[in-house]
DNA sequence: TTCAATTCCTAGCAAAACACTAGGATATTT
DNA sequence: AAATATCCTAGTGTTTTGCTAGGAATTGAA
């Protein structure tokens, strides 16, 4: 039930992201710089993001990401899906998800899973993006340095 | 986010081994046969059980499997965690395992996996493995054969 | 007392998933 | 033209998963 590097770092960049990208379009490479993350890997992460619909890529020299809606219309859940697919613990837990799995009435663990798949997910989608930049913001100011000891 | 077999199978095997351990012990390869689980694999996931307390053996033959303490007092999130370790999505995620990061007052993520782990672990803790055992009997009554295309 | 059934313990191993790295092609500004 | 970006896909070492295997120890029953 552990989250990888993908949900991690991702979050982590899409908060970063969201902070930064009010004026101008922000690059992969400060992301990266700003959270210590290696470009290349991000790169990958960031296209999720877009293919979710959840950022706006500019090409070019001065180009970069910004967000594709406002930081208060995306919840922590549309980017956690976006980077690790469906948060369900078992893939038979959500309920148009049944496919696949032929069991259904007997099934007696299903039940179990798809209440834990609830909960994370009214977990998830209820906290916004925005919330977690204002946090950002108070935790480590402008011009400060992130404390990066931490890869969650 | 996916829970691996252990969880899956052990939560199966817990149910199967609560539903058919009032009268005698049950032995690994009775569940093993009911629930189409490897009885080798099952060995160790009851094992861990066992270490968890949730479980007593008794050794020799005739020898098998009861509960350790009463079903209704067995909760899901005990066997999830005997057999997963813990469920929080990110190792920092709970209040008691801070060690490790470094950065636990300037992280924003922090807040996130905490709330996380918080709802998936009342959710769990909060289903008794009784009420599972009386589902099981109702979704499969006794003597019919229990449906195992589904491995979840 | 022997033997069959059972738990117990550890090691090994193939396959899959993970966490990247790499190499370039394409687009846009300066 | 050069510099700075995104974009796309393939490759690759490491770790985790999901078992299998071998055998030792324990106990009830014939």
């Amino acid at each position: 039930m552990k989250l990888s590097t993908k949900g991690r770092y991702g979050l982590r960049a899409m908060i970063d992201l969201a902070r930064y990208s009010e004026e101008e379009p922000v690059s992969i490479s400060s992301i990266a710089a700003r959270q210590d993350i290696s470009e290349r890997y991000l790169e990958q992460l960031v296209g999720l993001m877009k293919k979710a619909g959840l950022v706006q890529s500019i090409r070019g020299a001065t180009g970069g990401y910004v967000l594709a809606r406002s930081a208060c219309e995306i919840s922590v859940g549309d980017i956690l899906r976006a980077l690790e697919g469906s948060l369900e613990p078992v893939k038979c837990a959500a309920f148009y998800s049944e496919e696949g799995c032929m069991a259904s009435d007997g099934c007696v663990t299903k039940y179990v899973w798809q209440k834990i798949n609830e909960s994370i997910n009214e977990t998830v989608n209820r906290m916004m993006l925005d919330e977690l930049v204002r946090e950002s913001r108070t935790l480590n100011p402008e011009g400060e340095l992130e404390n990066h000891k931490c890869n969650a």
